[in-house]
DNA sequence: GATGAATGAGTGTTCATTCAT
DNA sequence: TATGAATGAACACTCATTCAT
């Protein structure tokens, strides 16, 4: 993800780094000029404050991975398993690049009160992905692929659920897991646990 | 839970609420001794520091819950899935008491610079946890009630993913998805997905 | 006027000479606490923030200067000139003691952004006086001792225009003007000039 | 005053309006450019620094309304009460146009600290109108006109007392005052006030 | 145990000013 | 003339912590 060609990129990947591991409050601007190899006052320059930073990033995250997994998922045929699949490949794929801003992503309700003006954003967010889920397992259920007895809503919390669950967990013992069999694993599980008899 | 007897035990009380709603970072000595209705200064004649009252509650945590939980479900005689089932009983029911804990608990990793000194004890809590479900696992499988293709480690950390997203999930929508519903839902999809053929 | 007992008082005193010089956006806490030889971060636990310090200063000239006023130039007897006499002497001596107070009032529309909730305390000093003058200038009219050819409304702000004028001047030109001359001119043109023919 | 030519002048209308408005400390060299439509950079083209640009404009009031104002007065001929009167007159029309040059000037050393070099401009301005009245004053005296038990050193600075709270009344009153009846009350008041017997 | 008063280090943010282009 | 990017110094304010009482 090289993108350091100019300062306000380098200001953004740095922070998302940062932001992503020690989270809002304990991310400083100074934090990020200082790795940048900036003064605090030019932050300035680029971003209005800390929480537009914040804000730009998860737009990014928005418009950069969100959207275009929805449009992926949609644009190519099969029944709703085959999307499910679908899904969970690019979370792992392209989402490989975007699992720091997963992590800020996932975070942000934890930091509440930091950044009051992003929860907007972070409603759109949670609200686009819940919506397409639903539909998929009602599309599931339908077609016979997915089984009735669990309701739609529950069942998108819970794959939200282990989908931040995963992240963190990722993150904390990175060294300890090997992502893509962890992600087999949950493959394997979720697709048995949710198939219709 | 009520053990205002001292102002100990208040400071604790309102510490864990306070934490578990806005983190390490996000709470102050003086948040806490405001709503206890003391000085920040006395705050000091029971506890050592900031880090060292976060490190009371985890151990409460751990002896209070963690602990009580594998001994509870190892007690009681009963295969490997009627373990994992008292398992999540155990979580939905007792656990109750401790969810701010358990939200506290898996915060830790993201507020990481907040307690450093704390990281022995929460590594603790991990391995011992993870110890306990790796074995159960295993159990399973000797049992023949729990598929071989998938490997327990990773089993363990999909079921901690889940239980920590599900904390969160629990807390930011709290208004809108009911416990027990998703409990249910969990049990369901859980135990199909990892029952052998 | 030492009042200098204790760090509060001190701030008080410190802050209105710094701020009658300076005014509010001229004045950091760093200047007054420097003054007082104190920590920036001390003058937080005696004031909420600067707003409020300004605020108490200029309750204090509501309540030491504007209400006494008012009230010992009632409790007496005495036509409305007399009255008028007694206001300025008043204002020339127990005013002394106010003059910081005074001139911060005075500049207080000026640096209006600064303490915009302030803006309230200070209008409502200002209908204070206000009411109070129109009063003692109808009384005037109607004891045939003032003119009639003009409206009291305005002459109150003719007299207050004066009032603030004079207290900047009178900073401006402390070492050239000497006051109680001064205030000697001021009395004979604003009687003659008032005064029923 | 419409003199938006060019870039130059944009810059000074636009700071002399948020300069009154909101004082020099209360004014940032962004505001101004901002709203002219510039970067602050700009602005450096234009002006040394902040306090030059106050200089200037301290200095197009001393040529565009001081000067004029005295030359206007004396040009005619008519005793010092007609020349008083003319004076008032000047003021209050041409004055009109310069109202904002002539707040900013008596706001001057409340902002004392602003412009440390704008001083020795704003002594020669207060010099030249002073000297000018005190003269006035005197030929009013020998003239008869004006009651000779008055210092006219003090009645000037009366004088001007009165005319920098006009201003500042005027504006924080503005919408409650009418500014030609207060003229009208100041003319009465003023001239019976200081008349020989 | 508890308080009032204080501190040093830090936080986010603003501002006048500079400079290469 | 104008800009974009940067800076150093300041600002209001917060926080964990200390200490004499």
């Amino acid at each position: 993800m090289p993108r350091q060609e100019n300062t306000h990129e380098k200001i953004l990947d740095t922070a998302l780094n940062l932001l992503a591991q020690n989270g809002y409050k304990g991310t400083s601007i100074k934090d990020i000029t200082d790795q940048v190899g900036l003064t605090k006052a030019a932050f300035y320059a680029h971003f209005k404050n800390k929480s537009q930073l914040l804000g730009t990033l998860i737009e990014a995250y928005e418009t950069g991975y969100i959207d275009k997994l929805i449009q992926r998922v949609d644009e190519q045929t099969g029944n709703a398993i085959d999307k499910l699949h679908r899904l969970i490949s690019f979370s792992s794929g392209v989402g490989l690049q975007y699992q720091k801003s997963a992590i800020l992503f996932y975070s942000l309700s934890e930091d509440l009160k930091a950044g009051e003006d992003i929860e907007p954003i972070r409603l759109r967010c949670s609200r686009k992905l819940e919506a397409f889920l639903v539909d998929l397992f009602d599309q599931g259920k339908s077609q016979g692929l997915v089984r009735k007895d669990i309701d739609s809503t529950m069942l998108v919390h819970l794959t939200i659920s282990f989908s931040r669950g995963m992240f963190k967990q990722a993150v904390d013992n990175a060294s300890r897991i090997d992502g893509m069999e962890y992600v087999r694993t949950f493959r394997k599980v979720f697709f048995q646990g949710i198939k219709a008899e």
